[in-house]
DNA sequence: CGGATTTGACCTGCGC
DNA sequence: GCGCAGGTCAAATCCG
């Protein structure tokens, strides 16, 4: 990117190798060491283990003090969870805690930028199983109803054409007014891994009817599929590198919103093992594996697949993590 | 008809 | 000032 080509800093400098570790902290919930400008030289902290919250959510606005992990319950641990509490925090690792993970050049940029309070939430994208075909309804913890309302190409990605790698933007449409934003993108080095960065506060209490995630409960139906399918095809592709007009494209575009999906209602939900594998819940029911996502992907792009085939497991349930 | 997504265009901030 | 890249807007379109 170019502009952490432009920077000397040292964090940007070790942004992209950071990352390439996110991965490993797949079964841990942090709470990042708080990174001040002037505090660029120092050594991160080591950071002090708690103990997580029974409810706690990374999706709310929960932290834990300055330094600290959160760990969660047992059953939170599936779902790995990285948060900070200033997107000019570098977040260290969860399972690594003399190594830092700091955040992306982009972000850093944007930081700069805009000197807002962000929260940095990193979680695995996991696919969709039929393990709870059908099953009960999941409490959300996510209550806020998000809007799309625009969708960029991450420069640095690997494969910024791909719907994959680029960053969408939303915004609160709980109430007219909210000013609280989200951005979802994949980390780069680990296209499994989602980055959603919360940008300014909810200016109005929960919505507490389910009938009111309006952003959310759109249902992803094979109808839209095909939508995007027949009709919008050529949109689900910002390059004209991409193989335009292959459905393989589109069921990757499928899955991916039902991985947003399910960071909206909240995967690290009490049962986020569960909720993690509900698609027909998820509505898109044609939505294949990951494993036969990836797997055709690479008739498409044979790098893509080697980044990905380590990511998933039949299942959706374990997971292995390589760097490349 | 209301509310959602999509996506090209436009705006803004930053480094050189 | 210029160019680049990120962020936002808004028209088009779709769906229940």
């Amino acid at each position: 990117m170019a502009a952490a080509s432009r920077t000397s800093r040292p964090a940007a400098a070790a942004a992209a190798a950071a990352e390439d570790h996110m991965s490993s902290a797949a079964a841990m919930v942090v709470v990042p060491t708080c990174y001040d400008e002037e505090e660029e030289e120092e050594e991160p902290r080591p950071p002090a283990i708690l103990e997580a919250p029974a409810m706690f959510d990374p999706y709310l606005t929960r932290t834990a003090p300055r330094g600290g992990y959160w760990l969660p319950p047992p059953h939170h641990q599936l779902s790995a969870v990285q948060i900070s509490q200033h997107a000019s925090c570098y977040v260290p690792m969860a399972t690594d805690a003399d190594e830092a993970v700091r955040i992306s050049p982009a972000a850093h940029q944007f930081i700069k930028r805009k000197n807002e309070v962000k929260k940095v939430v990193c979680i695995p994208a996991l696919p969709p199983t039929s393990s709870r075909p059908g099953g009960g309804e999941v409490i959300p913890s996510d209550l806020w109803a998000w809007r799309k309302y625009g969708q960029k190409p991450i420069k640095g990605s690997p494969y910024p054409s791909f719907v994959l790698f680029c960053r969408g933007y939303y915004r609160c449409s709980s109430s007219k007014g909210c000013m609280a934003r989200k951005q979802v993108e994949r980390s780069r080095s680990d296209p499994n891994m989602l980055v959603i960065t919360y940008t300014a506060e909810h200016n109005h209490p929960w919505p507490m009817q389910r009938n009111v995630l309006a952003g959310y409960s759109r249902p992803h139906t094979t109808a839209n599929c095909k939508k995007k399918n027949s009709s919008r095809v050529g949109g689900l592709i910002t390059s004209s590198s991409s193989p335009s007009g292959n459905n393989n494209v589109v069921n990757l575009e499928c899955q991916q919103q039902m991985t947003d999906d399910m960071m909206t209602i909240g995967a690290l939900d009490e049962e986020a093992g569960v909720a993690m594998h509900q698609p027909a819940a998820m509505g898109c029911n044609s939505i294949q594996t990951a494993d036969e996502v990836f797997a055709e992907l690479e008739e498409l792009e044979p790098s893509i697949n080697a980044v990905s085939a380590n990511i998933y497991s039949r299942g959706g349930v374990s997971y292995e993590w390589h760097k490349f």
